[in-house]
DNA sequence: GCCAACGTTGGC
DNA sequence: GCCAACGTTGGC
C-alpha cells in the first residue's frame, strides 16, 4: 500500500465535486507531465490512499482522502481534439499519458493548509514542502500521511 | 497580477 | 547532448 498527493484547483474539480459524482468516482484525466505521468503508469496501485490538495486557491491545503479505484489506464482525452487536454503526439498506436480512477473517502473537517505543513518539522521532507514542486501526483511516505492525519483531527 | 521555480522545446 | 528561450504552475 503506497500514499500519495494528488493536487487539484478547486475552481476546476474540489473535493466536493468529487463526493458529488457517480459511485463518488472520477477519472483523473489530463495529466501532462512525465514525472506524474510515470507515477501513474509504474507505481500507484488499486487501493492505495490518496490526500488530496486544493491548488492555486485562497487556502491550499490538503482537503480530503481518496483512493485509488482502478488499475492504470490509457487517458484517452489526449486522443480528443476537441477536449482540453488534447495532445497529438499522443496516439491509439503510442499512448503517452496514463489516468487512474480515484474514489472518495473523506472530507477533512480540519484541513491541512499548507502554511501548516511548511511549518511543521516532521513534514519537511515532504515533497511538496521540500522542493515547492509543482509536481501534481507524488508520493508521500507512511510516516507523513499518518503525521498528518493526526494533524486533520487536532482542533 | 507578479514572479520564482521548474518543465519542455528546439536550434545548434 | 547542451542550453537558451519559452510556457506553465501555483504561492503570495
Amino acid at each position: 500500500m503506497n500514499y500519495w498527493l494528488m493536487k487539484s484547483e478547486p475552481d476546476d474539480f474540489s473535493i466536493d465535486d468529487l463526493q458529488m459524482c457517480e459511485q463518488q468516482t472520477v477519472a483523473w484525466q489530463g495529466i501532462r507531465n512525465y514525472q506524474a505521468r510515470n507515477y501513474i503508469r509504474d507505481q500507484i496501485a488499486l487501493g492505495d490512499l490518496v490526500l488530496f490538495y486544493h491548488s492555486s486557491c485562497k487556502v491550499p491545503a490538503i482537503v480530503g482522502l481518496a483512493n485509488i479505484s482502478s488499475q492504470p489506464q490509457i487517458d484517452v482525452s489526449a486522443f480528443d481534439d476537441r477536449s482540453a487536454y488534447f495532445d497529438m503526439k499522443s496516439d491509439a498506436t503510442a499512448p503517452r499519458w496514463w489516468q487512474v480512477h480515484i474514489q472518495f473517502m473523506a472530507k477533512f473537517s480540519n484541513p491541512v493548509s499548507l502554511k501548516q505543513l511548511k511549518a511543521d518539522p516532521l513534514l519537511q521532507d515532504m515533497v511538496l514542502v521540500a522542493k515547492g514542486t509543482r509536481l501534481s501526483v507524488q508520493p508521500v511516505t507512511q510516516e507523513q500521511y499518518q503525521h498528518i492525519m493526526k494533524l486533520t483531527n487536532v482542533d
